[in-house]
DNA sequence: GCTGGACCTTA
DNA sequence: GTAAGGTCCAGCA
């Protein structure tokens, strides 16, 4: 280093706000409750500085009620920033008087930010000779550097780097440091609310500077830009100015530099020590003593082994095993380096979020959490278990949360008749009906604790379901929860156990202070939606859906899916084999044919076969990937010209009946219950529906012959049992034709009459009893396209009829049925309103594309308008009827059972004796669960399998 | 082993 | 034209 005299400025808060983020996992609490984590952390480094560069001069700058100026250009100016933790603000006065004792000079003006404190006194200090240190995390200042002053900025792993012109220069790929400004300007920062320019960020910012050089030049030259780019920067000039403005660091603070002012001096040691005493630093005050080459003379009643008289501070064993105090480099021991001067933006995660979670240990520990539990009026649980499936999942813990930031692990014994034992202890907290249970998929939880024996009673509350009737486009996993409204990124799964597939560990396997680290988080994470979620519920008006439809039926879908279904195993071995003998003489025909062989399975192979090598069209339709078009509508199109089409479509309808359900179907049989559990999910359909999987028991055929024999495989429990299907005949229309009032419609529905014929005699203008099946097909055709958001394209495409044709139907449709028209232009207007649209019950899915300017995606949300008040009108009503039908069969004591549904179906193992009784209870359950201006009508029928029942 | 596309099943 | 889930292939790792 040259004799040249140098001078650290050291930015006061982004030190601070650095060290207090650092220890937040575990903070420096000492005796008197005082939380000295930031103090620490701010003296470690200044004392990390003066050791390692023993500088000449130096200062210490505060900000002081906020840059003026810059509110005044931008109101919003750093308004982004959270209020300053409660810690820090508590730590400034000590610091002030540390520094006072060490007789370091603290530079403060009213109405400046640091940042031009630093500026300005750095530019005073070069014109006297002197080489300026900056000692700051803040990228902003690079913008500052030139020959003679510097960056001094602390780095991940511990030490420093010194950023000089060359540096900068790379970083940021600018030529001058004062592009710093300009790059800043255009890509903002959103920490300090500098709005930056719109669709900029730094890759783009880089470019901008590399092409124009500079803000001014940029917005000079937009002309040369292309596209949406274009308009929206030739839209935000001012804006650019601003952000620049906003960005540069103000040169021309009211400061004087005086070096003989800041000139390092020894400090006042005994105060000093006084005042590390008092605040009960050990190793900061040797730190301290030993860099000022001073003896290090502690008093026996203070020993500076940190092991004993070490605070008390609560936190979880874990994090105690974090770094002792001392020894902490407050730049070396956080793994986050996105740590810097505005913690707001740092995502949370369990390492930097004060928490404490506690296992609780066997015999008095859990009596003990036991007499607390029971003294809650609402409670987080989550279960852990050890696979995913609730019928065979062993419980490994339970968490549970009722405060935040606090909870506790249960762990269970792997032994099964301990786990019982334990889980009894638990039985009076699960079945207490004043308790509230929160979490997250309750219907998971449930059903694992059902197989215990154990039933959750009380109010529910579970965040999933909340979250789906804010919004129910969006998805509703915890992570992505967490990380949308608390900022927060749980421990994921995945660092327990690995990812999923080949060597994944069970939650067993994990050690206890892990799982209890990632169980209880979760809880706390689920008890901290909860409050979040409770606020909007009330807003979206949807409270009384989530209260009186989603968390009862939560219980409901819990008990189908534990309850099963039974499936003729041996019969669908039996098709199958049919089917492969079938496919089998299909394949040869199919290759003989086609004079190889190949995978006619293969969309990809079978094109190149039909279209390069056979040559069957002239201008074979192409797949957006460029592949030949081979999909259903295409080849039926072609098979009455072509044997080898027929056949190659017969192929297909076998195959996927063998593989998606005569050979699937046995392997779901869950070994325990002898029977089928399918998985109902109650958050993923936008518009309210159920959907099914694993296996999906939605989408059963039943339009072909040989499709329908699938179903002959579902069948009742044993003899003494029954299967009743009830569908909802024409829910859809019927909802259409009362919430539109169209009284033509209405009247058919009220006489009995045959929707689809008695359209058709409107449209086609013949009596009734005259209707041709053709006629029948169109008008049922159009009736389905009006609830789907007709037009005339897509109906031309599903029927015989041209597009004028089509056309020409629909009006006449509408001429029948005028109310209709009106109807669905006033959901497209209230959707464009709105922005919403909403079922009977007030289910809202929100349509942010209705006013596209793009057509194709406007068109979307306007079909979706139209289509998501019908479709999820007709899911809530057979909802109610499901929770109606599920609490009577319960309170009746009945022995059959609610096994499935399908959208407008129910079907039930009905007990033989009980049967009368049920499908009167059924019916009238069913046609009643809502008031609508059209009576609902719903179809039984009985069977010994679930064909025979439709 | 994972992912996207094509295809097919239901209401 | 609405709403879903499952299987297979093919390309990529």
């Amino acid at each position: 280093m040259s004799d040249q005299k140098r001078l650290f400025l050291v930015d006061a808060y982004a030190l601070i706000f650095r060290g207090y983020y650092a220890f937040i996992k575990n903070p420096r609490i000492n005796s008197k409750g005082e939380d000295t984590s930031a103090i620490m952390g701010f003296m470690n480094s200044l004392l990390d500085v003066i050791k390692r560069e023993r500088p000449d001069h130096l200062a210490v700058c505060f900000d002081k009620g906020g840059s003026a100026d810059r509110v005044e250009m931008f109101e919003a100016y750093k308004a982004n920033r959270d209020e300053t933790p409660e810690g820090i603000k508590t730590a400034v006065p000590h610091i002030c008087k540390i520094l006072e004792a060490m007789h370091i000079p603290i530079m403060v003006k009213e109405g400046y930010e640091a940042d031009d404190v630093i500026g300005t006194l750095s530019r005073q200090a070069e014109k006297e000779g002197y080489k300026t240190f900056m000692v700051t995390p803040d990228k902003d200042f690079a913008q500052l550097v030139t020959e003679n002053i510097f960056m001094y900025r602390p780095v991940f792993g511990g030490g420093y780097e010194t950023w000089g012109i060359p540096e900068v220069q790379k970083k940021f790929e600018v030529t001058d440091p004062m592009q710093v400004i300009d790059f800043l300007g255009m890509m903002g920062d959103s920490s300090d609310n500098i709005p930056g320019l719109p669709g900029v960020g730094e890759k783009t910012a880089k470019k901008f500077i590399a092409q124009y050089g500079s803000m001014e030049n940029l917005l000079a030259n937009t002309h040369e830009l292309k596209g949406k780019m274009k308009e929206k920067i030739e839209a935000a000039k001012d804006l650019g100015m601003l952000s620049k403005k906003l960005a540069t660091i103000m040169l021309d603070v009211p400061v004087t530099f005086n070096a003989k002012d800041f000139e390092l001096e020894q400090p006042d040691t005994e105060k000093v020590v006084a005042i590390f005493q008092d605040l009960e630093f050990r190793r900061l005050t040797d730190n301290f003593l030993k860099t000022f080459s001073v003896e290090a003379e502690v008093s026996a009643s203070n020993p500076s082994d940190n092991a004993t008289g070490k605070p008390e501070v609560k936190t979880t064993p874990k994090a105690q095993g974090a770094a002792g105090e001392g020894q902490f480099s407050l730049f070396g021991g956080d793994p986050s380096e996105a740590i810097e001067h505005t913690p707001e933006h740092v995502r949370k995660t369990a390492e930097n979020t004060s928490h404490f979670y506690q296992s609780v240990a066997p015999g008095i520990g859990t009596k003990l959490f036991l007499k607390n539990v029971m003294a809650q009026t609402s409670v987080c649980f989550d279960t852990e278990t050890t696979g995913l499936n609730p019928l065979t999942a062993e419980l490994v813990g339970i968490a549970f949360s009722w405060e935040v930031g606090k909870g506790f692990y249960l762990p269970f014994p792997e032994n099964r008749d301990e786990a019982q034992e334990l889980i009894e202890q638990l039985r009076p907290f699960f079945e207490n009906e004043a308790i509230e249970k929160v979490g997250q998929n309750l219907k998971y939880d449930i059903k694992v604790l059902a197989k215990y024996n154990i039933e959750v009673k009380g109010k529910l509350f579970d965040t999933m379901l909340a979250h789906y009737l804010i919004n129910a486009d969006m998805r509703h996993n915890m992570d992505v929860l967490a990380e949308t409204y608390l900022n927060y990124t749980p421990i994921s799964i995945e660092a327990l156990i690995g990812k999923k597939g080949k060597n994944q560990l069970s939650m067993r396997s994990v050690a206890l202070e892990k799982q209890t680290e990632y169980a209880v988080e979760d809880a706390d994470i689920t008890l901290q939606l909860k409050e979040h979620f409770q606020n909007e519920l009330g807003e979206a008006n949807t409270q009384k859906l989530f209260d009186d439809i989603e968390i009862p039926l939560l219980r409901v879908l819990a008990a189908m899916e534990l309850e099963g279904i039974n499936l003729d195993e041996t019969f669908l071995n039996s098709l199958s084999e049919q089917l492969d003998k079938d496919i089998k003489t299909l394949e040869t025909t199919i290759y003989t044919a086609a004079g190889e062989a190949f995978n006619i399975a293969s969309p990809k192979q079978l094109g190149d076969i039909l279209f390069d090598k056979m040559k069957l069209v002239d201008k074979p339709k192409k797949t957006k990937t460029g592949q030949y078009a081979t999909g259903e509508d295409i080849l039926s199109y072609l098979a009455k010209d072509h044997d080898i089409i027929q056949h190659i479509l017969e192929f297909r309808a076998l195959s996927k009946l063998k593989s998606t359900y005569i050979d699937a179907l046995p392997t779901q049989i869950e070994p325990l219950t002898g029977r089928v559990h399918t998985d109902y999910m109650q958050t993923v359909a936008a518009t309210g529906r159920l959907s099914s999987n694993n296996p999906n028991l939605q989408n059963i055929p039943i339009r072909t012959e040989r499709g329908r024999q699938v179903r002959k495989a579902f069948i009742p429990r044993n003899e003494d049992y029954i299967l009743l299907a009830a569908d909802y005949s024409q829910i859809e229309l019927r909802i259409i034709a009362a919430l539109s009032k169209e009284e033509n419609m209405i009247n058919a529905f009220k006489n009995g009459e045959d929707i689809h014929a008695s359209t058709a005699s409107k449209v086609f203008n013949v009596p009734l009893d005259e209707v041709t099946r053709e006629q029948r097909s169109n008008a049922k055709t159009v009736n389905f396209g009006i609830i789907y958001g007709v037009s005339a394209f897509g109906l031309s495409n599903q029927t015989d009829l041209s597009r004028s044709e089509a056309k020409e139907l629909i009006d006449t449709y509408y001429a029948t049925y005028p109310k209709l028209r009106g109807y669905i232009s006033q959901q497209v207007d209230f959707a464009r309103d709105n922005g919403y649209v909403q079922t009977v019950l007030g289910r809202r899915r929100y349509l942010k594309d209705i006013n596209s300017r793009n057509a194709v995606v406007r068109g979307a949300a306007e079909r979706n308008a139209v289509n998501a008040p019908i479709q999820g009108s007709a899911a809530d009503i057979i909802k109610i009827a499901m929770i109606n039908i599920y609490n009577k069969l319960q309170d009746g004591q009945y022995k059959t059972k609610m096994l499935l549904q399908v959208h407008d179906e129910l079907v039930f193992d009905v007990y033989k004796p009980e049967l009368e009784t049920i499908k009167t209870l059924v019916k009238t359950e069913m046609e009643n669960a809502y008031k609508l201006d059209v009576p609902l009508d719903v179809d039984l029928g009985t069977g010994a399998d679930w064909l025979e029942a439709h």
